[in-house]
DNA sequence: GTATTTATATATCGGATTGATAGTATGCCT
DNA sequence: AGGCATACTATCAATCCGATATATAAATAC
């Protein structure tokens, strides 16, 4: 299940180009598994020189030419066999909770500033995700909204957390700054 | 907020080998922020050639040498100006939540697995956390509670959405093999 | 009426990260 | 005697990511 594997899913839907790609997993893809054009484009090139994909480029007026992909059977075989691996991982790189970890090294507006900013971030995500499946690049079988729905449930749990713990941290940082004042 | 950030910042709280540092990465660090030797090793290296950290070398009767590392005062510096970025990532890349995305090409048995492993994989990282703060590598101030207190809290999370969203897909399955039936 | 931004599309490059592997020595289990 | 765990170091190929380049048209801003 890398980024290759993804986009062969992603063809089982219909042909798309690159760029179309890139649209899905901004939309949707990105929240859990993200990928730029630094991804897609060899990805898509890599599929295609292993006939697991084959493209047709399609000429426009005023545009770039597209190069529309769609998935052979010898793709849709190996899409199968990598939709068989037991155990996906499962994994979250956070800079935010790293960040935080150090917060005893921090004053009280970087903390707040960090914070607001992943509140931000969050609510930011729950109206994209309230928008689903309209807006989406799939007209979303069980699974999508499984996904969907695992998002928008993990978003709010990940703003409650923040709204009620968030005071363990700044006030640590206000006592602090009592006690350097009161040894001042 | 890299790699080396997080090494730098964990200096802080007292020398450590490159060896220390997985460690910690293994009990905690790493459920936010993974990061193995092939990391590690290399970041210290960039460290001490900036002079962000020294090492002392260490030897040891019957095992092999260990490389200390200390934060120097130019790295305090460096790390206080990390911490002033005001908008750090947080990131998720799951192989298990893309696959499930495709879950209409899987057969039941196959999602099922799936399922089973995650909620291992969950109820193990429960219990590791419910160890913290004893089992941990440093005395837990109040930032790493809190993103402890995450941990658990969102792992708990997790875990709930799954045993109650999970017949979602499964069902789907069966609703497929049915309509299969029929058309036979 | 020009300037900037947005949208459509491709693609690549340097740097960062990962997972696997290698090497070396002791001790413990069966 | 063989295999595995622990304690340390370290590297390498493969992959991935963020930023950037290129080109044109339409929309929006100033």
């Amino acid at each position: 299940m890398d980024i290759k594997t993804v986009c062969l899913g992603m063809l089982t839907d219909g042909p798309a180009s690159g760029y179309d790609m890139k649209k899905c997993f901004e939309s949707s893809f990105g929240h859990f598994f993200p990928a730029g054009y630094g991804s897609i484009y060899p990805a898509l090139a890599t599929l295609a020189r292993n006939d697991l994909v084959e493209f047709e480029q399609i000429h426009q007026e005023g545009k770039p030419d597209r190069k529309v992909y769609s998935i052979t059977d010898k793709g849709r075989e190996e899409l199968m066999k990598s939709l068989s691996n037991p155990s996906p991982s499962h994994k979250i790189r956070s800079e935010f909770l790293a960040m935080l970890w150090f917060a005893h090294l921090m004053d009280e507006e970087q903390i707040d500033a960090v914070i607001e900013d992943r509140l931000r971030d969050i609510e930011q995500f729950l109206e994209l995700i309230a928008a689903f499946p309209d807006n989406d690049c799939n007209s979303a079988p069980k699974g999508a909204q499984f996904v969907a729905g695992y998002g928008e449930y993990m978003a709010t749990a990940f703003k409650n957390y923040i709204e009620k713990n968030r005071a363990l941290l700044v006030e640590d940082a206000e006592q602090q700054q009592a006690v350097a004042a009161v040894s001042r």
